[in-house]
DNA sequence: CGACTTTGACCCGCGC
DNA sequence: GCGCGGGTCAAAGTCG
């Protein structure tokens, strides 16, 4: 990969340091009234004064506080928005780099694969301009690598990242597929499920998902071929529905973040339309070998725009979010007796 | 009822 | 030639 192209979303601090726990400190008035001086009614009366007084200035300063937060929450997506689009421009110029380059060498490397009848697992699927090939990897036509169709089929894997539990081998990349068939190989005890492109009858693009053997959270898709067809999340923007810029993204944005050290996880998915939990990121591991297969136009201010608000909906709409909000604002409010805890 | 998924059967290339 | 393994087909099942 581009020396250039160094940017990682590993390098990517999504650590939002919320805290989860109830901001407000200003509770010593919850303590039991016991333990206020209360000699007298009017010294109780000074006391419960100045405690009002302590709330509002505490609650100012919570405000302040949440503001800040607030402030920073929107900043921070801020930053990874523009993360992701340099990302993105970065990737767009390796692949338009690899399209000359590739375009020179098509010739060689075509006769090349025809008369080592691809011997080679790799170099020979690597015809096509904006193609990708895993370098190592198992099932990748080495055994099958004589169909002319596959020959001059665009290659590319993308891993995406699930919850363990996901059985299914479903991966939300903003095609329609259709899946035809399913297989256990040798190699990899998880089942390999085959896809074609569904949405446009002529498409010739299949897919192939298998989780990987490494790592059992992780779906490994591989597409063969080029869509003939625009994204159709595109093509609802483009004909003006009100869902385009919506639309556009399903399926593009990587993104993941931990709410602070010692709470709760929480994974943003801004692939996922409604229940496929699965958090898409690019695979970064093989030598960079890994690309996501078509650059879609992501720069536009409502594009960003939509991105925020998308990680704000995601973050309320989130049930572990919610619960540990919940259990955080219910604890304070049951166990007032608790504060000292925070 | 149509679209989609499942799954066993079949096809084909490769290695022995 | 035969067996193995990956890929595809297509009938049956499922679902909205």
């Amino acid at each position: 990969m581009d020396s250039s192209n160094n940017f990682s979303w590993n390098n990517v601090d999504t650590s939002l340091d919320l805290n989860t726990k109830p901001l407000l400190r200003l509770n010593d008035h919850h303590l039991p009234k016991k333990e206020l001086p209360t000699s007298n009614f009017s010294e109780l009366i000074r006391t419960k004064n100045f405690s009002v007084k302590q709330e509002n200035g505490a609650l100012v300063e919570e405000l302040k506080r949440v503001s800040e937060e607030n402030r920073k929450l929107t900043e921070m997506l801020t930053v990874m928005c523009e993360n992701y689009n340099s990302l993105r421009s970065q990737l767009t110029d390796y692949m338009n780099k690899n399209n000359n380059s590739d375009n020179n060498n098509k010739e060689s490397k075509k006769r090349k694969s025809e008369s080592s009848n691809n011997t080679n697992n790799n170099i020979g699927m690597i015809v096509n301009n904006v193609s990708e090939s895993s370098s190592t990897d198992e099932d990748q036509s080495c055994k099958k690598p004589a169909r002319e169709d596959t020959i001059k089929a665009k290659i590319s894997r993308v891993h995406y990242k699930t919850e363990a539990s996901d059985t299914s081998l479903v991966v939300k990349d903003g095609y329609q597929w259709r899946k035809y068939g399913q297989k256990v190989t040798r190699d990899n005890p998880s089942p390999r499920a085959y896809f074609k492109c569904s949405f446009a009858p002529t498409c010739p693009v299949k897919k192939k998902v298998q989780r990987s053997v490494e790592d059992q959270s992780v779906l490994v898709a591989t597409y063969e071929g080029e869509h003939n067809h625009p994204h159709p999340s595109q093509m609802e923007a483009n004909s003006g529905s009100s869902r385009g810029a919506a639309s556009t993204l399903q399926g593009s944005v990587p993104c993941a973040a931990s709410l602070g050290s010692t709470g709760p996880t929480i994974t943003l998915d801004l692939t996922k339309s409604n229940k496929a939990a699965t958090t898409k990121e690019l695979d970064r591991d093989h030598d960079d070998h890994h690309k996501v297969s078509k650059p879609r136009n992501m720069d536009t201010p409502e594009v960003r725009q939509f991105l925020v608000e998308q990680m704000a909906s995601s973050l309320t709409k989130d049930p572990k979010f919610t619960a540990a909000l919940v259990a955080a604002i219910s604890g304070r409010m049951l166990q007032p007796n608790q504060t000292d805890k925070w």
